[in-house]
DNA sequence: AAGAGAGAAATTGTTAGCAATGTCGGTGGC
DNA sequence: GCCACCGACATTGCTAACAATTTCTCTCTT
């Protein structure tokens, strides 16, 4: 009985209300849980769940079956779906699949990226000198996500990005966290300058092992967080 | 197979062949495509799929959700589903991918790895060194799968394991084309010998590039193998 | 003969309802 | 007082029917 329908006074003229498909129901779904609307653990009843977004059962059920093999929703037979706990351990794993997978990216990036592509990066590691400078936290949390995904753009990996987002939505909890540590851009802003650095060289090599690096020390700190 | 569930001794589930759950379907579903049964582009009809396996249509649509988020079913609006093609692109992209992600595992098996481990792995080279020797590409192979899936566990990386797994079933059509490749087992024969010394000796960053290696060697061939 | 267009057939998308299963709270025996 | 049983409720699993969309085919016009 919460608020949802005073939100939706006037929500006739939307497409979302009358009839949402199986497709928008996993991606609200998806947004809901990695931006924390849903909590780990929060029981997902089909029915709750289609008389609040509008949608039929049959509908939410194909999405939690989507959202299962995503691994963000944790099914069992007969006893429903829940939003997925991701424990210390997965996130330490996720994070070093993802040093992996950057690292490819990373690596390829350094054997494609243009003249154009060189100047954005070196602009964006001022940017991210003067965040640190300023002692400008929010900045330099934007460079950082603006880094990788462009370094992951740059790459031109498809499958590599697919995956890495995908795992990225799983442990968004943690990275959440990690990114309110006090002393945590002193320490990575080098990473990432080592990074930006190799790939501009066009040395894919050293490029690949700065991205593993970087992730490495990310899921070290993971891991010493105790929860 | 289809009759293993008719055997249960004192079954309370009475699906024998006339309900299948859809996370069953899903399974006959990924295993016909896989192993060929269901060729690429090949329509995937919702009753006719029904009506083959017993099912409801409730249970396919499922069934060719969690697929299609797999990577092993291409689903478009109004227009149904049919097994995704996979272009030879894509196939070395996968095994790219592949390659960092076994890396990462032979890295952490070379940390891991126990002494009877060690020893399996040395008969395994024994085995695979004798096959090579006479001429028999069947048991190679077999050995080839062996030690990728040693490893694989030896690491015990869990998120690593289920990425490869759902990455190996989208691009096996490629690694089917490769076994039977002629000179084959005389290149690879070095590099998997090399992986295995590397663990063995525990040394983490050797057994990461020979994998890495390894399987580079394995996408530089699908690369020049064009249909 | 080629092309546009209407209508039929095939197929997917959606919904409501029923059956099966699990959960929870109360009741009685020990 | 505590534990096993049991009946009501809540929730998922499943099915069948209906609606919407696309594709195919046949006809009619130019």
């Amino acid at each position: 009985m919460a608020g949802w329908k005073a939100f939706s006074v006037e929500t006739r003229d939307r497409v979302s209300v009358g009839t949402l498909t199986a497709a928008e129901v996993a991606d609200l779904l998806r947004n809901a849980i990695v931006s924390g609307d849903l909590v780990p653990n929060q029981r997902l009843v089909e029915s709750d769940l289609a008389a609040e977004y509008g949608a039929s059962r049959g509908n939410i059920r194909v999405a939690l079956s989507e959202l299962s093999v995503e691994g963000l929703v944790e099914r069992v037979q007969n006893r429903g779906a829940r939003v997925r706990a991701v424990s210390v351990d997965e996130a330490v794993e996720i994070t070093e699949v993802r040093a992996a997978l950057e690292a490819l990216c990373a690596r390829k990036a350094a054997e494609r990226i243009t003249d154009s592509e060189i100047g954005e990066l070196q602009r964006l590691a001022e940017r991210m000198k003067d965040a640190v400078d300023r002692g400008d936290r929010e900045s330099y949390s934007e460079c950082n996500q603006i880094l990788h995904a462009r370094i992951i753009a740059i790459s031109a990996q498809q499958t590599a990005a697919a995956n890495i987002q995908r795992l990225r939505g799983q442990a968004v909890r943690f990275q959440f966290r990690l990114a309110r540590q006090p002393g945590r851009p002193a320490v990575s802003l080098p990473q990432h300058l080592a990074i930006i650095k190799a790939v501009c060289a066009h040395d894919p090599a050293a490029a690949a092992e700065a991205m593993r690096y970087h992730l490495e020390s990310v899921a070290d700190v993971i891991r010493s967080s105790n929860p």
